[in-house]
DNA sequence: AATGGCCTCAACCGCTGCAAG
DNA sequence: CCTTGCAGCGGTTGAGGCCAT
């Protein structure tokens, strides 16, 4: 295997990073921030290359890195966005704060491994809501017209066959249960993970609490000092992406429009049709936000696109089968089984973007 | 105690997109 | 428009730990 370019000089040391090379990087990082990093290794002393230096400092020695177990409410929010967004890691570890992309996509792969060897085989519908197993509930009945289906579902619908007989709609895309309530115990989580890591981080680089000498720019450490505290249990408090889609995040109005341009029947997924998949991304990024700032405001909310609903008797009290002819996105109240008070989302974004 | 298989996760590789020249 | 360099991303690898035998 060929190295990358910027690792063609002989002396680049690979493999696991010391102590001593951590915290060179660390002090480096703290004190003159990042602004190239192919100029890192050279002058923070280390003898790997700036792509190795970037990893180092993105997927392990970032002071707002959260570490540790993946809690349910975060690996809810994984499968969710991994049946929206597919394998973009980076997109889904922007909504975990925190979170690598490396750490989900480890994760991710080593749970898949799980998933195939032990395919699940839950006994009704509304089992899929709990806790513990993937809330994502897709309804699917082209394969040609949706042809990425998410793996997890796929796994999920060959396995389980009724599924399909209870909530199998006209659409031709797939849908989605998003259950959004893991976003509040997140952002303060991530804030006290993020002030005690940040402060760790700091004692062990030795400088003192108050001057640090941040030459900011775009590309340097902006999580210095440690985030704003969240107020308790704020609403808005959401995590640095989100922060900065708040400018964007639609009224109702807006929002609905947001919703009726993601039906599939308007997508235009072409491969090559990069610009619309950008915006697509876009909007998802935008509606996922609005998303969490609904759940978070109102719990309970329901929201109706269009859509025609009737309570059906298969799938338990409560529950409601979604009837409709394009699949628009809904939030109907959770199941029985799910938490009750939450507000599940259905929503038609392809797997595939 | 030894060993082999499995799992986790840090790190690397190759590719792509973008911006600057 | 082309080239080059860089950042970022997703896929993959491999070392080391864990656990069953």
């Amino acid at each position: 295997m060929g190295h990358h370019s910027c690792c063609n000089q002989q002396k680049v040391k690979r493999g696991l990073w010391s102590p001593e090379e951590d915290e060179k990087l660390i002090r480096y990082i703290t004190t003159h921030g990042y602004g190239c990093w192919s100029e890192v290794p050279e002058k923070a002393g280390l003898q790997r290359c700036g792509k190795s230096c970037r990893l180092r400092w993105i997927n392990y020695l970032r002071p707002d890195i959260r570490r540790g177990r993946f809690t349910p409410e975060e690996e809810k929010l994984i499968i969710n966005l991994h049946s929206v967004v597919g394998n973009r890691w980076a997109h889904i570890a922007s909504h975990l704060p925190g979170r690598t992309d490396n750490e989900i996509k480890n994760y991710w792969n080593s749970w898949i491994k799980k998933k195939i060897r032990k395919p699940s085989t839950p006994s009704s519908t509304a089992s899929l809501t709990t806790s513990t197993a993937p809330i994502v509930q897709m309804a699917y009945n082209d394969s040609s017209t949706c042809q990425q289906l998410d793996f997890v579902n796929q796994d999920y619908i060959a396995t389980k066959p009724e599924v399909q007989d209870q909530t199998l709609f006209s659409s031709t895309c797939p849908m989605f249960m998003f259950d959004t309530t893991a976003i509040d115990q997140l952002a303060v989580e991530n804030y006290n993970a993020r002030v005690e890591l940040f402060q760790d981080v700091v004692s062990t680089v030795g400088f003192g609490n108050s001057d640090v000498p941040w030459n900011l720019n775009q590309h340097q450490v902006q999580a210095l000092p440690p985030p704003p505290p969240p107020p308790a249990m704020d609403i808005n408090y959401l995590p640095p992406l989100i922060e900065n889609m708040d400018n964007m995040l639609p009224n109702m109005a807006d929002h609905h429009q947001v919703l009726q341009s993601n039906n599939c029947n308007n997508m235009d997924i072409e491969e090559g049709d990069h610009h619309h998949h950008q915006d697509q991304m876009a909007e998802l990024n935008e509606w996922v936000a609005s998303q969490q700032q609904y759940s978070s405001s109102c719990s309970n909310f329901l929201f109706w696109d269009e859509m025609n609903s009737v309570v059906d008797d298969h799938q338990g009290p409560g529950s409601i089968n979604i009837v409709g002819e394009d699949h628009h996105n809904v939030i109907v109240p959770a199941t029985s089984s799910t938490t009750g008070a939450h507000a599940v989302l259905l929503s038609s974004f392809p797997s595939s973007l």
